[in-house]
DNA sequence: TGCAAAGTTGCAGTGACTGCAAAACGATCC
DNA sequence: GGATCGTTTTGCAGTCACTGCAACTTTGCA
Protein backbone atom coordinates (compact mmCIF):
# COMPACT_ATOMS: atom_id res chain seq x y z
CA UNK A 1 0.00 0.00 0.00
CA UNK A 2 2.76 2.50 -0.76
CA UNK A 3 1.85 3.40 -4.61
CA UNK A 4 1.81 7.07 -5.25
CA UNK A 5 4.63 7.83 -3.32
CA UNK A 6 2.56 8.86 -0.52
CA UNK A 7 1.24 6.08 2.49
CA UNK A 8 -1.46 7.25 5.11
CA UNK A 9 1.53 7.67 7.33
CA UNK A 10 3.27 10.63 5.50
CA UNK A 11 -0.41 11.77 4.63
CA UNK A 12 -1.08 12.46 8.32
CA UNK A 13 2.40 13.33 8.86
CA UNK A 14 1.52 16.21 6.05
CA UNK A 15 -1.74 16.95 7.13
CA UNK A 16 0.00 17.33 11.35
CA UNK A 17 2.50 19.49 10.01
CA UNK A 18 0.32 22.21 7.84
CA UNK A 19 -2.17 21.89 10.82
CA UNK A 20 0.94 23.06 13.43
CA UNK A 21 1.93 25.83 11.00
CA UNK A 22 -1.41 27.07 10.48
CA UNK A 23 -2.14 26.95 14.47
CA UNK A 24 0.88 29.11 15.29
CA UNK A 25 0.58 31.66 12.19
CA UNK A 26 -3.34 32.17 13.52
CA UNK A 27 -2.99 32.35 16.90
CA UNK A 28 0.58 34.31 16.74
CA UNK A 29 -1.53 36.91 14.51
CA UNK A 30 -4.54 36.74 17.06
CA UNK A 31 -3.33 37.52 20.28
CA UNK A 32 0.67 38.40 19.53
CA UNK A 33 3.30 36.10 18.66
CA UNK A 34 4.88 35.81 22.30
CA UNK A 35 1.00 35.67 23.94
CA UNK A 36 0.88 32.57 22.55
CA UNK A 37 2.32 28.88 24.11
CA UNK A 38 3.31 26.06 22.35
CA UNK A 39 0.55 24.41 24.41
CA UNK A 40 -1.82 26.35 23.28
CA UNK A 41 -0.54 25.57 19.51
CA UNK A 42 -0.50 21.94 20.19
CA UNK A 43 -3.49 22.00 21.42
CA UNK A 44 -5.23 23.35 18.38
CA UNK A 45 -3.60 21.05 16.55
CA UNK A 46 -4.43 18.33 18.44
CA UNK A 47 -1.09 16.91 19.31
CA UNK A 48 0.69 16.94 22.50
CA UNK A 49 3.19 19.02 23.16
CA UNK A 50 6.47 16.74 22.37
CA UNK A 51 4.83 16.13 18.99
CA UNK A 52 5.05 19.83 18.36
CA UNK A 53 8.65 19.84 18.78
CA UNK A 54 9.16 16.23 16.91
CA UNK A 55 8.00 18.32 13.98
CA UNK A 56 9.35 22.19 14.49
CA UNK A 57 12.88 22.31 16.15
CA UNK A 58 11.47 25.81 18.08
CA UNK A 59 8.39 27.94 17.53
CA UNK A 60 10.19 30.20 14.86
CA UNK A 61 10.61 27.76 13.07
CA UNK A 62 7.04 26.47 13.23
CA UNK A 63 5.65 30.30 12.49
CA UNK A 64 7.67 30.36 8.92
CA UNK A 65 6.98 26.97 8.02
CA UNK A 66 9.99 26.41 6.17
CA UNK A 67 9.60 23.72 3.59
CA UNK A 68 12.06 21.61 3.89
CA UNK A 69 12.36 20.80 0.06
CA UNK A 70 12.35 23.97 -0.86
CA UNK A 71 16.22 24.45 -0.39
CA UNK A 72 17.04 20.98 -2.58
CA UNK A 73 14.07 21.71 -5.13
CA UNK A 74 15.44 25.25 -6.03
CA UNK A 75 18.93 23.89 -6.16
CA UNK A 76 17.67 21.45 -8.62
CA UNK A 77 16.01 23.76 -10.56
CA UNK A 78 18.91 26.22 -10.88
CA UNK A 79 20.91 23.55 -12.58
CA UNK A 80 18.34 22.46 -14.82
CA UNK A 81 18.64 26.13 -16.81
CA UNK A 82 20.31 26.01 -20.00
CA UNK A 83 23.72 27.17 -20.14
CA UNK A 84 22.56 30.29 -22.07
CA UNK A 85 21.35 31.50 -18.99
CA UNK A 86 23.79 32.94 -16.83
CA UNK A 87 24.08 31.71 -13.36
CA UNK A 88 22.55 35.43 -11.69
CA UNK A 89 18.95 34.93 -13.87
CA UNK A 90 19.12 30.64 -13.08
CA UNK A 91 18.92 32.27 -9.46
CA UNK A 92 16.33 34.57 -9.61
CA UNK A 93 14.29 32.68 -11.77
CA UNK A 94 14.02 29.41 -9.00
CA UNK A 95 14.10 32.14 -6.35
CA UNK A 96 10.70 33.55 -8.36
CA UNK A 97 9.26 30.56 -9.07
CA UNK A 98 9.55 29.14 -5.17
CA UNK A 99 7.48 32.18 -4.02
CA UNK A 100 5.13 32.35 -6.82
CA UNK A 101 4.59 28.59 -5.90
CA UNK A 102 4.66 29.44 -2.15
CA UNK A 103 2.04 32.24 -2.83
CA UNK A 104 -0.48 30.18 -5.13
CA UNK A 105 -0.45 27.50 -2.03
CA UNK A 106 -0.99 29.15 0.96
CA UNK A 107 -1.99 32.72 0.47
CA UNK A 108 -4.19 32.72 3.44
CA UNK A 109 -1.17 31.95 5.38
CA UNK A 110 1.32 34.66 4.13
CA UNK A 111 -1.09 37.60 4.66
CA UNK A 112 -1.29 36.00 8.40
CA UNK A 113 2.18 35.88 8.69
CA UNK A 114 2.59 39.66 7.51
CA UNK A 115 0.48 40.31 10.41
CA UNK A 116 2.75 38.82 13.03
CA UNK A 117 6.03 40.10 11.18
CA UNK A 118 4.74 44.01 11.09
CA UNK A 119 5.10 43.48 14.85
CA UNK A 120 8.19 41.69 15.09
CA UNK A 121 10.11 42.04 12.05
CA UNK A 122 13.18 40.36 13.42
CA UNK A 123 11.23 37.16 13.07
CA UNK A 124 11.90 37.38 9.69
CA UNK A 125 15.63 37.93 10.44
CA UNK A 126 15.66 34.90 12.65
CA UNK A 127 14.22 32.60 10.26
CA UNK A 128 16.73 32.77 7.62
CA UNK A 129 19.27 31.61 10.73
CA UNK A 130 17.79 28.07 10.50
CA UNK A 131 18.18 27.91 6.71
CA UNK A 132 22.06 27.60 6.54
CA UNK A 133 22.28 23.83 4.49
CA UNK A 134 19.45 26.01 2.15
CA UNK A 135 22.01 28.46 1.76
CA UNK A 136 24.46 26.07 1.02
CA UNK A 137 23.10 23.82 -1.37
CA UNK A 138 21.87 27.11 -3.11
CA UNK A 139 25.78 28.78 -3.29
CA UNK A 140 26.78 25.45 -4.54
CA UNK A 141 24.20 24.80 -7.43
CA UNK A 142 25.51 28.86 -8.48
CA UNK A 143 28.69 28.11 -7.97
CA UNK A 144 28.42 24.70 -10.13
CA UNK A 145 26.54 26.94 -12.63
CA UNK A 146 29.67 29.81 -13.10
CA UNK A 147 32.38 27.22 -12.69
CA UNK A 148 33.74 28.70 -9.34
CA UNK A 149 35.62 26.98 -7.02
CA UNK A 150 33.98 26.00 -3.86
CA UNK A 151 35.84 28.48 -2.14
CA UNK A 152 34.44 31.51 -4.14
CA UNK A 153 32.69 34.43 -2.36
CA UNK A 154 30.25 34.58 -5.08
CA UNK A 155 28.31 31.84 -4.57
CA UNK A 156 27.88 32.58 -1.10
CA UNK A 157 27.46 36.78 -1.82
CA UNK A 158 24.39 35.92 -4.15
CA UNK A 159 22.48 33.61 -1.88
CA UNK A 160 23.05 36.10 0.95
CA UNK A 161 21.75 39.08 -1.48
CA UNK A 162 18.96 36.90 -2.24
CA UNK A 163 18.17 37.07 1.55
CA UNK A 164 18.58 40.27 1.84
CA UNK A 165 16.24 40.73 -1.12
CA UNK A 166 13.47 38.45 0.10
CA UNK A 167 13.51 40.59 3.49
CA UNK A 168 13.43 44.27 2.12
CA UNK A 169 10.30 42.95 0.15
CA UNK A 170 8.70 41.15 2.56
CA UNK A 171 8.97 44.56 4.48
CA UNK A 172 7.72 46.73 2.00
CA UNK A 173 5.13 44.48 1.20
CA UNK A 174 4.28 43.96 4.97
CA UNK A 175 3.48 47.90 4.32
CA UNK A 176 1.52 47.94 1.01
CA UNK A 177 0.37 44.68 -0.55
CA UNK A 178 -0.76 46.57 -3.62
CA UNK A 179 2.12 44.85 -5.27
CA UNK A 180 2.60 41.40 -5.79
CA UNK A 181 5.92 39.92 -3.37
CA UNK A 182 7.01 38.54 -6.24
CA UNK A 183 7.35 41.59 -8.03
CA UNK A 184 9.13 43.24 -4.97
CA UNK A 185 11.77 40.66 -4.52
CA UNK A 186 12.44 40.33 -8.31
CA UNK A 187 12.88 44.40 -8.31
CA UNK A 188 15.45 43.91 -5.58
CA UNK A 189 17.63 41.35 -6.86
CA UNK A 190 17.33 42.92 -9.84
CA UNK A 191 18.98 46.06 -8.13
CA UNK A 192 21.74 43.57 -7.03
CA UNK A 193 22.08 42.51 -10.15
CA UNK A 194 23.47 46.72 -11.63
CA UNK A 195 25.08 47.29 -8.52
CA UNK A 196 24.80 49.43 -5.92
CA UNK A 197 27.37 52.02 -6.55
CA UNK A 198 24.84 54.76 -7.79
CA UNK A 199 21.73 55.37 -6.06
CA UNK A 200 18.64 55.91 -7.90
CA UNK A 201 17.45 59.17 -8.76
CA UNK A 202 14.34 60.61 -7.02
CA UNK A 203 11.74 59.14 -9.34
CA UNK A 204 12.82 55.66 -9.88
CA UNK A 205 10.97 52.59 -8.47
CA UNK A 206 10.95 52.32 -5.10
CA UNK A 207 7.63 53.31 -4.03
CA UNK B 1 32.23 64.81 40.77
CA UNK B 2 31.36 64.63 36.66
CA UNK B 3 34.32 66.40 34.93
CA UNK B 4 35.21 64.75 31.85
CA UNK B 5 31.75 62.89 31.30
CA UNK B 6 32.13 60.07 32.97
CA UNK B 7 31.60 59.49 36.61
CA UNK B 8 32.42 56.61 38.79
CA UNK B 9 29.30 54.83 37.96
CA UNK B 10 29.92 55.06 34.24
CA UNK B 11 33.22 53.59 34.85
CA UNK B 12 31.67 50.71 36.43
CA UNK B 13 28.78 49.85 34.49
CA UNK B 14 31.55 50.04 31.47
CA UNK B 15 33.39 47.61 32.83
CA UNK B 16 31.03 45.82 33.91
CA UNK B 17 28.92 45.28 30.33
CA UNK B 18 32.63 44.33 28.84
CA UNK B 19 33.43 41.79 31.59
CA UNK B 20 29.90 40.20 31.04
CA UNK B 21 30.75 40.30 26.99
CA UNK B 22 34.63 38.94 27.77
CA UNK B 23 32.88 36.43 29.85
CA UNK B 24 30.43 35.13 27.37
CA UNK B 25 33.21 34.56 24.76
CA UNK B 26 35.86 32.91 26.34
CA UNK B 27 33.72 30.39 27.89
CA UNK B 28 32.12 29.89 24.63
CA UNK B 29 35.10 29.46 22.96
CA UNK B 30 36.21 27.06 25.35
CA UNK B 31 33.11 25.02 26.50
CA UNK B 32 30.86 25.25 23.23
CA UNK B 33 27.98 27.90 23.51
CA UNK B 34 25.67 25.78 24.65
CA UNK B 35 27.17 24.37 26.71
CA UNK B 36 27.76 27.49 29.03
CA UNK B 37 24.87 29.07 31.51
CA UNK B 38 24.51 32.52 32.03
CA UNK B 39 24.69 31.47 35.61
CA UNK B 40 28.65 30.53 35.05
CA UNK B 41 28.83 33.81 33.09
CA UNK B 42 27.60 36.21 36.02
CA UNK B 43 30.08 34.25 38.32
CA UNK B 44 32.78 34.47 36.28
CA UNK B 45 31.96 38.42 35.68
CA UNK B 46 30.94 38.45 39.81
CA UNK B 47 27.73 39.70 39.01
CA UNK B 48 24.52 38.13 39.69
CA UNK B 49 22.19 35.90 36.85
CA UNK B 50 19.83 39.14 37.13
CA UNK B 51 22.47 41.68 36.40
CA UNK B 52 23.38 40.20 33.27
CA UNK B 53 19.78 40.70 32.46
CA UNK B 54 19.83 44.03 33.21
CA UNK B 55 22.99 44.59 30.27
CA UNK B 56 21.91 42.32 27.92
CA UNK B 57 18.61 40.97 26.39
CA UNK B 58 19.54 37.69 26.16
CA UNK B 59 22.84 34.99 25.72
CA UNK B 60 22.94 35.87 22.38
CA UNK B 61 23.40 39.09 22.33
CA UNK B 62 26.05 39.07 24.88
CA UNK B 63 28.10 36.88 22.64
CA UNK B 64 28.33 39.46 19.88
CA UNK B 65 28.27 42.61 22.09
CA UNK B 66 26.87 44.86 19.39
CA UNK B 67 27.54 48.11 20.86
CA UNK B 68 24.52 50.44 20.95
CA UNK B 69 26.46 53.08 19.68
CA UNK B 70 27.75 51.90 16.79
CA UNK B 71 24.48 52.52 14.90
CA UNK B 72 24.74 56.37 15.89
CA UNK B 73 28.02 56.40 15.15
CA UNK B 74 27.74 55.21 11.96
CA UNK B 75 25.53 57.09 11.11
CA UNK B 76 26.74 60.23 11.92
CA UNK B 77 29.80 59.49 9.85
CA UNK B 78 27.62 58.62 6.85
CA UNK B 79 26.04 62.23 7.28
CA UNK B 80 29.48 63.81 7.61
CA UNK B 81 31.04 63.22 4.15
CA UNK B 82 31.14 65.90 1.87
CA UNK B 83 28.41 66.12 -0.79
CA UNK B 84 31.26 64.90 -3.61
CA UNK B 85 31.12 61.05 -2.63
CA UNK B 86 28.49 58.71 -3.07
CA UNK B 87 25.69 57.52 -1.06
CA UNK B 88 27.44 54.35 -1.60
CA UNK B 89 31.12 54.96 -0.71
CA UNK B 90 29.95 57.01 2.46
CA UNK B 91 28.15 54.02 3.62
CA UNK B 92 31.12 51.38 2.58
CA UNK B 93 33.79 54.00 4.28
CA UNK B 94 31.78 54.20 7.72
CA UNK B 95 31.16 50.38 8.01
CA UNK B 96 35.08 49.77 7.15
CA UNK B 97 36.09 52.78 9.99
CA UNK B 98 34.00 51.06 12.57
CA UNK B 99 35.06 47.19 11.82
CA UNK B 100 38.41 48.38 12.00
CA UNK B 101 38.21 50.28 15.54
CA UNK B 102 36.64 47.49 17.38
CA UNK B 103 39.26 45.12 15.50
CA UNK B 104 41.96 47.65 17.17
CA UNK B 105 39.90 47.67 20.33
CA UNK B 106 38.99 44.40 20.68
CA UNK B 107 41.20 41.99 18.41
CA UNK B 108 41.57 38.87 20.51
CA UNK B 109 37.65 39.05 21.51
CA UNK B 110 36.82 38.57 17.92
CA UNK B 111 39.62 35.92 17.62
CA UNK B 112 37.88 33.91 20.36
CA UNK B 113 34.27 34.76 18.65
CA UNK B 114 35.50 33.16 15.44
CA UNK B 115 35.53 29.73 16.83
CA UNK B 116 32.40 30.10 18.48
CA UNK B 117 31.11 31.23 14.89
CA UNK B 118 32.63 28.70 13.67
CA UNK B 119 30.62 25.77 15.13
CA UNK B 120 27.59 28.20 15.29
CA UNK B 121 27.29 29.90 11.77
CA UNK B 122 23.24 30.89 13.21
CA UNK B 123 24.65 32.73 15.73
CA UNK B 124 26.06 35.44 13.43
CA UNK B 125 22.58 35.61 11.85
CA UNK B 126 21.07 35.90 14.65
CA UNK B 127 23.28 38.56 16.05
CA UNK B 128 21.60 41.01 13.08
CA UNK B 129 17.85 40.36 14.50
CA UNK B 130 18.33 42.27 17.20
CA UNK B 131 19.51 45.49 15.54
CA UNK B 132 16.88 46.63 13.62
CA UNK B 133 17.11 49.95 15.20
CA UNK B 134 20.36 50.54 14.02
CA UNK B 135 19.60 49.31 10.54
CA UNK B 136 16.89 52.12 10.45
CA UNK B 137 19.13 54.70 11.76
CA UNK B 138 21.72 53.44 8.98
CA UNK B 139 19.06 53.63 6.10
CA UNK B 140 17.51 56.83 6.96
CA UNK B 141 21.28 58.17 7.10
CA UNK B 142 21.95 56.26 3.59
CA UNK B 143 18.46 57.77 2.13
CA UNK B 144 19.07 61.60 3.28
CA UNK B 145 22.56 61.28 1.69
CA UNK B 146 21.13 60.09 -1.23
CA UNK B 147 17.58 62.70 -1.62
CA UNK B 148 15.18 59.78 -1.49
CA UNK B 149 11.98 59.81 -0.22
CA UNK B 150 11.68 57.16 3.10
CA UNK B 151 9.48 54.64 1.48
CA UNK B 152 12.46 54.13 -1.33
CA UNK B 153 14.23 50.52 -0.95
CA UNK B 154 17.63 51.74 -2.05
CA UNK B 155 18.59 52.80 1.59
CA UNK B 156 17.17 49.71 3.51
CA UNK B 157 18.74 47.36 0.06
CA UNK B 158 22.09 49.18 0.74
CA UNK B 159 22.10 48.47 4.40
CA UNK B 160 20.83 44.46 4.07
CA UNK B 161 23.49 44.26 1.01
CA UNK B 162 26.25 45.31 4.17
CA UNK B 163 24.79 43.07 6.50
CA UNK B 164 25.05 39.97 3.91
CA UNK B 165 28.56 41.45 2.78
CA UNK B 166 29.54 41.13 6.66
CA UNK B 167 28.69 37.59 7.43
CA UNK B 168 29.89 36.62 4.49
CA UNK B 169 32.84 37.84 5.05
CA UNK B 170 33.18 36.79 8.86
CA UNK B 171 32.50 33.47 7.64
CA UNK B 172 35.50 33.54 4.78
CA UNK B 173 37.37 35.21 7.70
CA UNK B 174 36.87 32.38 10.39
CA UNK B 175 37.59 30.04 7.61
CA UNK B 176 41.01 31.60 7.09
CA UNK B 177 42.33 34.70 8.87
CA UNK B 178 45.39 35.71 6.70
CA UNK B 179 43.25 38.71 4.87
CA UNK B 180 41.95 41.47 6.97
CA UNK B 181 38.21 41.21 7.60
CA UNK B 182 38.21 45.06 6.48
CA UNK B 183 39.75 43.74 3.18
CA UNK B 184 36.73 41.12 3.02
CA UNK B 185 33.98 43.14 3.83
CA UNK B 186 35.14 45.68 1.25
CA UNK B 187 35.55 43.18 -1.43
CA UNK B 188 32.12 42.15 -0.67
CA UNK B 189 30.70 45.47 -0.85
CA UNK B 190 32.57 46.45 -4.01
CA UNK B 191 30.88 43.41 -5.70
CA UNK B 192 27.41 44.64 -4.63
CA UNK B 193 28.61 47.77 -5.92
CA UNK B 194 29.16 46.74 -9.29
CA UNK B 195 26.60 44.29 -9.94
CA UNK B 196 26.05 40.78 -8.63
CA UNK B 197 24.37 40.37 -12.42
CA UNK B 198 28.03 38.65 -14.13
CA UNK B 199 29.51 36.13 -12.15
CA UNK B 200 33.09 36.69 -11.84
CA UNK B 201 35.88 34.66 -14.08
CA UNK B 202 37.44 31.16 -12.15
CA UNK B 203 41.03 33.96 -11.57
CA UNK B 204 39.40 36.69 -10.25
CA UNK B 205 39.90 37.15 -6.20
CA UNK B 206 37.43 35.37 -4.15
CA UNK B 207 39.09 32.49 -3.17
C1' DT C 1 -2.76 -12.28 12.53
C1' DG C 2 1.57 -10.96 14.15
C1' DC C 3 5.89 -8.58 13.98
C1' DA C 4 8.92 -4.59 13.11
C1' DA C 5 9.39 0.18 12.20
C1' DA C 6 7.74 4.72 12.76
C1' DG C 7 5.18 8.00 15.22
C1' DT C 8 3.05 9.82 19.59
C1' DT C 9 2.83 10.85 24.27
C1' DG C 10 3.82 11.97 29.26
C1' DC C 11 7.14 13.06 32.43
C1' DA C 12 10.89 14.92 34.64
C1' DG C 13 14.40 18.08 34.11
C1' DT C 14 17.28 22.18 32.50
C1' DG C 15 17.94 26.75 31.56
C1' DA C 16 16.65 31.37 29.51
C1' DC C 17 14.20 35.18 30.70
C1' DT C 18 10.72 38.51 33.44
C1' DG C 19 8.50 41.35 37.19
C1' DC C 20 8.79 42.78 41.62
C1' DA C 21 10.34 44.59 45.85
C1' DA C 22 14.14 45.06 48.98
C1' DA C 23 18.93 46.17 49.70
C1' DA C 24 23.38 48.39 48.41
C1' DC C 25 25.59 52.02 46.32
C1' DG C 26 27.00 56.59 44.27
C1' DA C 27 26.06 61.51 43.72
C1' DT C 28 24.67 65.68 45.87
C1' DC C 29 23.53 69.15 49.23
C1' DC C 30 23.87 70.88 53.79
C1' DG D 1 30.13 63.63 58.07
C1' DG D 2 25.53 62.71 57.58
C1' DA D 3 20.73 62.89 55.39
C1' DT D 4 18.75 62.21 51.08
C1' DC D 5 17.62 60.93 46.43
C1' DG D 6 18.16 58.47 42.21
C1' DT D 7 20.44 54.35 40.18
C1' DT D 8 22.05 49.80 40.17
C1' DT D 9 22.30 45.25 42.05
C1' DT D 10 20.29 41.38 43.87
C1' DG D 11 17.23 37.43 45.29
C1' DC D 12 13.10 35.21 44.51
C1' DA D 13 9.23 33.25 42.50
C1' DG D 14 7.33 32.19 38.33
C1' DT D 15 6.64 31.13 33.18
C1' DC D 16 7.81 28.93 29.18
C1' DA D 17 10.76 26.87 25.44
C1' DC D 18 13.02 22.89 24.66
C1' DT D 19 15.34 17.93 25.51
C1' DG D 20 16.05 12.89 26.61
C1' DC D 21 13.92 8.92 27.77
C1' DA D 22 10.94 5.18 28.11
C1' DA D 23 6.39 3.52 27.44
C1' DC D 24 2.55 3.19 24.30
C1' DT D 25 -0.07 3.35 19.82
C1' DT D 26 -0.40 3.17 14.97
C1' DT D 27 0.92 1.77 10.40
C1' DG D 28 3.26 -1.18 6.88
C1' DC D 29 3.98 -5.60 5.48
C1' DA D 30 4.29 -10.65 5.29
Amino acid sequence: MNQPGESLRDRKKRRTRAALERATVRLAAEKGYDHVTVEEIAAEADVSVRTFFNYFASKDEALIGADPEAGPRMAERILAFPDTVTPFEAYRSSVLAEITDELNNARDLWLLRKEVLMQRPDLLVRAFANSAESEQLLADAVGQRAGLPESHVYPRLLVAAGSAAFRCAVTRWARDDSVALGELVSEALGLFGTGLAHAPRRHEGGS
